[in-house]
DNA sequence: AGCCGGTTTGAATGCGGATGCAATATTGCC
DNA sequence: GGCAATATTGCATCCGCATTCAAACCGGCT
């Protein structure tokens, strides 16, 4: 009643300070405590006090204050995610994925992008300065830093990293089992000479696709493998294929890249710079299964990441450890799917 | 001294309370103003207070907590990032750079990723509520919801999106004139019997493009074009393509795709659907200048926008509002960088 | 010794909302 | 109608830190 007096509040004034749950208490003619159980989930009020505060929340614009909350409550609703440069680069769909799927629980995302992997101590701080709930990362802490996270109670999900000696919550995709797959069908299709690209060293999954590539060769008799270095970018794939060639005197019969960008790369120097044929020439594989790796002048056979599922997991596994911090540590590993393109002589379509 | 008797207090603990500024006043003797104090930037401290406090808050663990700061000071230090999938699927620089660049500043960034451009409503509810500094978005928003963010005292700054009629900070790719660059060349060498591939519906910047295209071709006399709908994938732009070839029922002189993607799903298409060679049978050009465009297979012409510029840009105009929230607004325009790719028959290395 | 300007320090208060507890209102039931 | 059981509501307090104001302190100088 008596609309007109009161309207003033909401729409028009932009600088005045915002209202607060006692404002809205004072127009509704209720207490503080009334405003704040009409905005929560289980609290009880009656529809009368429902509707009351509801129009005086409305007309002053009023929104509960998150970081307020979060402060009483001890739970801030937001999840720290930490990547590096590469994951964005070559696997979109994660972050996105991943902020999704916290979305769809009331969490939300606070992104902290390192330029390499190893940025991470100044980042930490921060990370535990805004008492996230938990933590995802896709770049590698040390042990340590990871039990500084989790000794002050904020649980962590490693994606696609791992510790030798500590026991972690993790996510990841079987990049050894991935390798073994591309080399034994290689060797299989007949290929002999090998040579490998490796990606930053500073990678984990680099170099653990790397060993599970080198290990296979080493059971399968092949040694003496020439192993160069790119940065996962295809144009460092490119100069890594010149490198091979000037090692080698002669075209392997196989390029095992790290990932699908080097494979790219590499199949262009191929291609452009040395007139070979892909895969009559030359058969090179990749990893990762990403988007540009179906185009068709390349096709790369590789193995994919199921981002998918493995964001459905860490998402899931985070907020299992979120509501019960206690429970014990669990991996998740799941294998590549396999893509046989056509950058690579397999023997057929059979499977193996 | 003595490392191994006092390593108790910070590591082993999980589970405890955190650490608050009373505690490490008390475990230091002095007040919580002088722990306060200690932490801060322009506060004075003697050097034997900051000594004591800090031995105490390093014995502890002690870190300010962030949301009770940002209770207090009315200052979250967090900026609300709202982009789509797209946006991170087509540019994943931009979120990386974007967040690291004010990282430098101090602030953090709070994800927010819809799936679609139009699903803004429900999240804007939750980036008021975190009471943000500012928002930094690459997803379209209604004039109303712009209204709301400004009014609820939250600056905003438009990535590559705009209003008609609305005052708003806005740094964006002139995409009107790099589309009119590309047709203006085309048919300076000869192209006469165009097709247009056009990105979502939805997407505001595909929308943009493909009116700066077509008005280029109606001052130059160019009629009839056919328009075909992608989603901005290279699989949209190869089915894009096939809807051209049977619509004319020949190959157009030149396909003009609103994105790289699906320039490159074009000449996949041209190439081993048709048997069309790209650039003889038919010219194809792109738009953003990604990565993939520069493979060798591809090496589209098309026009790139200066992510790294734009980001730039975004992030001081956005700390500076933030700053001072009642200057006036700013739009800063970045003209696209033209690159001459080898998918397109152009007349010559000169300049036009 | 006494006084002054300047620097440190501490006590008290508030930011905005959640929650335990007690007071009150409502309902059900005999 | 009366009383117990239940649902609502308000009061007071707390979350963790920044900040104002006044008190304490410090060195220099007359």
């Amino acid at each position: 009643m008596n609309k007109s007096a009161k309207t003033a509040g909401s729409s028009e004034a932009g600088q005045r300070r915002r209202a607060t749950s006692y404002d809205v208490a004072e127009l509704a003619g209720v207490s503080q405590s009334a405003v704040s159980r009409v905005f929560q989930q289980g609290a009880s009020a009656s529809k009368e006090m429902r509707d009351r505060v509801m129009a005086a929340a409305n007309k002053l614009g009023y929104r509960p204050n998150a970081i307020a909350r979060g402060l009483i409550t001890q739970r801030s609703n937001m999840v720290a995610v930490v990547i590096s440069q590469q994951t964005n680069l070559y696997y979109p769909e994660f972050l996105v994925q991943l902020t999704q799927r916290f979305s769809e629980h009331g969490i939300r995302v606070l992104l902290f992008a390192l330029e390499h992997e190893g940025d991470i101590e100044q980042m930490l701080e921060h990370v535990l300065q805004y008492r996230v709930d938990g933590l995802v990362t896709a770049a590698m802490l040390t042990p340590h830093q990871f039990r500084t996270i989790e000794n002050a109670g904020v649980p962590v999900v490693l994606y696609n990293r791992t510790f030798p000696d500590t026991v972690a919550n993790s996510v990841r995709c079987d990049h050894t089992e991935g390798e073994r797959w591309l080399i034994g069908k290689l060797h299989e299709a007949g290929h002999r000479r090998f040579a490998i690209v490796t990606g930053p060293e500073d990678s984990a999954v680099s170099t653990e696709r790397t060993r599970g590539a080198l290990e296979r060769l080493e059971e399968l008799g092949v040694r003496e493998v020439p192993i160069v270095h790119g940065d996962y970018s295809s144009a460092s794939g490119r100069a890594a294929f010149a490198d091979i060639m000037d090692n080698l005197g002669h075209a392997p019969d196989a390029v095992v890249a790290a990932n699908d960008a080097m494979a790219i790369g590499c199949i262009d120097a191929a291609r452009e710079d040395y007139g070979l044929d892909v895969p009559g020439g030359v058969s090179i594989v990749g990893f990762d299964g990403v988007g540009p790796a179906r185009f068709a002048a390349y096709d790369v056979t590789t193995v994919r990441q199921p981002v998918g599922r493995m964001t459905e997991a860490a998402v899931a596994m985070l907020i299992d450890r979120i509501g019960n911090p206690s429970i014990s540590a669990e991996q998740r590993v799941f294998s590549g799917e396999r893509i046989r393109g056509s950058s690579a002589r397999f023997k057929e379509p059979g499977d193996g």
